[in-house]
DNA sequence: AGCTCCATGTAAGTCGTTACATGATTCA
DNA sequence: TGAATCATGTAACGACTTACATGGAGCT
């Protein structure tokens, strides 16, 4: 459901097609929120049938052999964007491989553990450092997207519009901290867990031969 | 793709019935990985077809008019199993409606804006609370699983299965308190923006007359 | 007789991924 | 002429949700 808002979101301030729509999704938003260039498009066909965008066909080149589709907002979109803004967000449920995996570690080598921790650490740095200069882009007001949302609006909303946007992504910041952190602790507890160990062999042997009819639950 | 190996950690210890499979996720893996019931089911049937799992329909009750079927892993399931712990994970897409929203609180009145950040706050406090008293109990190695976890395993590998368990789960604690200081400081951002402005008007007009006619790149 | 728990599913639909497919335009 | 970029999609599949559906077992 929250694609739709994020293209809506983009809609609002001005017609745009399927393509500039993916490209700024693949700029900014994919920060927050990520798809693919498919599935924008059958998204935005599905929001015209349901009349929150209207398409208004244009030729494309000298030509004209080719065409584009670039999408207007409707009063009914901006009905549903400012109300799905405004309604409660339901908390989703966790689902996070890393850490289901991470439970696991003792079916991994010591060696195979501290790489995943590794592997974990160094996304959330890049991840930390793109969330940063994207951070530093919307306080100098430097990108597009905020300069029309800017223009479209009244400067007494401007620091409060730049707020909300900084908020959301120092949070995505300390969320990757956070996540360095962690994987930065599971680094060093398999250093202190590996002492004097074999680093290659399965900390849990890998054939456990429990008693195979003895139910999980009593 | 994650449920599956979900499930083969728990079946590893002994033959489990989808039900009581159902049961356990609620207990405890639903806070790194939660299902529906129905899910499971489909699941565990698949895995049946793949081979990674065996069903051993068993009789239930007096008269035996029902039946239940406990499922036991393979070789092949146990091979699987191991072989995702030992891979690397690739890492997720993010995607997370509550911060997309945070981006466009200008959308909303102060009010609301202020709901959300507390509602996001008391969400996390819930589950930190529940975290934490998972911890507990991993900590004391008091929870069923765990007990035949260990019970399964050489001593000498005990400290590595504990820690690696609480590890993860204070990675999600440290998050969940990462999310209310998040919180807070949009509660705390609210309300300096809102010193002196009307609390219950949207911050920004939200019958925009931007010109329609100007492409969103040009 | 009625309630709770045990136990197992199906069906329809949404959301998202990956791969495939096509062709025009622009510029060097 | 060829490459990069503009531009729009379809098809198949996988993961997950919500709702529906059924019925036995155990206990009071």
């Amino acid at each position: 459901m929250s694609l739709r808002f994020a293209l809506l979101a983009l809609i609002e301030l001005g017609p745009t097609t399927g393509y500039e729509l993916a490209k700024v999704f693949d700029q900014s938003v994919t920060h927050v929120w990520s798809a693919q260039h498919s599935q924008i498009y059958t998204e935005l066909r599905r929001m015209e049938d349901e009349g929150l965008v209207e398409a208004r066909p244009m030729p494309r080149g000298e030509r004209a052999l080719a065409t584009k589709r670039p999408y207007a907002i409707t009063d009914a979109g901006v009905a549903a964007f400012t109300e799905w803004v405004r309604e409660r967000t339901p908390p989703v449920p966790l689902r996070d491989a890393a850490y289901l995996k991470a439970t696991y570690l003792e079916y991994a080598t010591f060696r195979e553990a501290r790489e995943q921790f590794r592997e974990h650490r160094a996304h959330h740095e890049r991840q930390r450092d793109e969330l940063e200069a994207h951070v530093d882009l919307l306080e100098h007001r430097a990108t597009e997207l905020l300069e029309r949302r800017l223009a479209a609006s009244p400067p007494e909303a401007h620091d409060a519009i730049v707020a909300f946007k900084v908020h959301a992504y120092r949070g995505l910041i300390a969320r990757s901290n956070a996540e360095i952190a962690w994987a930065q602790a599971g680094i060093d507890l398999v250093d202190t867990l590996s002492v004097g160990a074999e680093l290659d062999s399965p900390v849990v042997p890998t054939a456990g031969k429990q008693d195979k009819n003895r139910s999980l639950l009593t």
